[in-house]
DNA sequence: TTTCGGTGAGACATTGTTGTCTCATGTGGT
DNA sequence: ACCACATGAGACAACAATGTCTCACCGAAA
């Protein structure tokens, strides 16, 4: 039977989400192959956290796709953001760590064109006043990115309620802890 | 000579905080040791990191301390907190990333420590009400550490200038991205 | 100068992981 | 029923990192 390549990659992203130390041959048990048929659909490990790091992206730009950015108010495409891409959280904590190894080598072409797009996206949301112009657009994609990372932590290890998820982030990365008078 | 130890964790420290995987020979050529040195004051890899653990939790536990958190508005009090831990950023990120790897094994109770010192400063805070009580202290206190760390990254990787970590996290944290009246 | 303690360098065994290979098995398609 | 092919299991070598050990060296103190 042929082997659900998509399948095995899930699984594999669901383990190293949790233990990114993960073994070869953990993972191949923990999607329920031999190692040896592990290693024959990825050449190594390299290739499998490579064949990884397209997934994420891929999931990361169908979310933006799905967010519709350019329509309506930028909060509201925030909003969209951040729960189109909750189901991808894990692994894109995953991979941000990983890449964070790569210290100058080649870096895989599609996070340059997701925080591209997610600071574009900032800008827009400055240029149309809704915005603050004080917080860099770089700076508001790195917080968005670290505030999706410690959330999905903080719900796997069951300091915050995984129904949380979205409102916790968009909340804070909108409005911030302040209690302020308006809104 | 005797070896100074403070400096050889400082070193490690650096080390590590921008490659996580360091080999104990990365590392003790870094301090400027022999790996059998190394190996003489810190028993093993496991010992050194624990060893750092330490040495970040104190330093942490020490910016605490100098914040004052307790002391009048929160609001400033957390700018003084960010100001405080700025130098321990970059080993408090590594230590955060390396304790997720510790799945369910004993963490060091210092951790706990510092969460609860600053929940209890968040807590504070809305009580004084001057943050807002539905994002709760536990998630802010998460977010404040991902928005620590990815503020370290940015600012090693240069994708944000180092004179604005503390303004940036703070104004986030604070105010959020969103353009008010206000303030 | 001699002695003592810590150090650097290197050798070494050990361990864990990786990557490759072989072979028996079993299932699907013909 | 037969064949082709993918798989699982296991053996195996290669490799990297660890941890231990020895030995020569050197600087400080007596």
């Amino acid at each position: 039977m042929s082997l659900d390549r998509e399948q095995v990659l899930r699984s594999a992203a669901a383990l190293l989400t949790r233990k990114s130390t993960a073994t070869m041959d953990e993972v191949a048990r923990a999607a329920g192959i031999g190692r040896a048929t592990l290693h024959r659909h990825f050449a190594g490990r390299d290739a499998l956290v490579r064949a990884l790091e397209n997934l994420g992206i891929q999931e990361v730009e169908a979310a933006l796709d799905a967010a519709a950015l350019d329509e309506g108010p930028a909060q509201d495409a925030l909003r969209r953001l951040v729960a189109a891409v909750e189901p991808s959280a894990g692994l894109l904590s995953f991979l941000v760590t990983e890449n964070q190894l790569f210290e100058g080598e080649e870096v895989n072409e599609g996070w340059s064109r997701l925080d591209a797009r997610v600071s574009a996206f900032f800008r827009r949301g400055q240029e149309r006043g809704e915005f603050r112009i004080d917080l860099t657009p770089a700076w508001l994609t790195e917080a968005l990115y670290g505030l999706i990372s410690s959330a999905a932590w903080a719900v796997q290890d069951g300091r915050v309620a995984s129904q949380d998820f979205q409102y916790m982030i968009v909340e804070l990365l909108l409005g911030g802890a302040r209690r302020s008078v308006e809104q």
